[in-house]
DNA sequence: GCCGAACGTTAGTCTTGGTTCACATCGGCA
DNA sequence: TGCCGATGTGAACCAAGACTAACGTTCGGC
């Protein structure tokens, strides 16, 4: 406990601490709710030390959805270089997609409920990264469902996304791995489904 | 012009006025960004005025949120009185509910994004009236899937929800028609889906 | 026509919270 | 050891914005 100690007063890592706390807080209370003294303190500093690492509060949270954007992209497009069948490709897609909800509900929550309150760099990054996002699936879509168009799938994409946050933010309900199953059949059954 | 003024200095809803400003401000800007002078500005008046209707900025919220979570609830209700088959049951609750978000997206999106701005009265009342929505939809879900129980068909018509909010969120997307018809597919793809 | 209540307005009050500042302190390195 | 930049801290600054107070004005009913 003396000599052995895991936690020294500065560790070198703050930044990312700041970082996961910011996205805890901004998950529980909301962006503008989660004060930066809260942030700081959860982060083992007080308020002001925090902007030894970001410029300000809204950095902190440009960051955190940098981050989950480059993650979800990167997830992705490694899936795509695979070329499977569309349809084993959704289930890959839709599967990494629910992965990352349930690995970090947080950081999903944040970045698909914070947009507003990104700096103006930080939101035009974001809406980039959920084009390219949904460019990715549009010709996986429009190959299964050929009465779709581009801006019909964009759609299912972006409605797909809203799923995700609902389930990211649904915590009474059942444990992690149920609601895995529930959320993949229930997205691929979304994007899927025929028209009458 | 002058003698047919049908905008009169004192309109009689002004309530009413107030309710639907502030909806769509909560809407464009969230609850904590729009401020109660944006609020009366875009009602006809100044801000304190909006004191004399009511008592504060998160009972207007509350106010907008109880009012919107009745409507759905009597619609509902209304169709579940009619005693159709499950299967029919379903279509119409699902074409109540994106009818909802297709003619009063302001409202769903405030309903579903702004919970943790309601007071607490307000955040009591709108979690039974979530539960009582998820009761509806319970024994209809269970008797189409009867894989799933009580806990699972609550999240997923909670995740239904999440569809709902994001196709309202979702603004240069498909024309309102279309918008409704892959919603209404959507969601009963989602819900429907069998688990493989 | 008159009166009281309802409705609005302008000018504060007061709290919250992001940000800055001036001053330690720690830790690696010559 | 002694120096310097990176980190932290407490105190203060400042703007925003919810709410209140004091003071008209309008309107419906008598």
């Amino acid at each position: 406990m003396t000599t052995l100690d895991t936690s020294p007063a500065r560790p070198r890592h703050r930044r990312e601490l700041i970082l996961e706390a910011a996205i805890d807080l901004f998950r529980e209370r909301g962006f503008e709710a989660a004060s930066i003294d809260d942030i700081g303190a959860a982060a083992g500093i007080t308020g002001p030390g925090v902007y030894r690492h970001f410029t300000g509060k809204q950095a902190i949270l440009d960051a955190a959805v940098a981050w989950g954007a480059e993650e979800i992209l990167v997830n992705s497009e490694r899936i795509l270089d695979q070329r499977h069948s569309p349809t084993e490709t959704v289930d890959l897609l839709v599967a990494a997609l629910v992965d990352a909800v349930l690995d970090k509900p947080g950081l999903v929550t944040v970045m698909l409920r914070e947009r507003r309150n990104l700096s103006d760099d930080g939101r035009r990054a974001w809406d980039g990264a959920v084009a390219s996002y949904q460019d990715e699936w549009i010709p996986v879509l429009r190959e299964l469902r050929p009465g779709l168009d581009d801006v019909d799938a964009r759609a299912l994409v972006w409605i797909g996304l809203g799923m995700v946050l609902a389930a990211a933010q649904y915590r009474e309900g059942p444990d992690r791995e149920r609601l895995g199953e529930l959320l993949r059949t229930m997205i691929a059954g979304a994007l899927l489904a025929p028209e009458e």
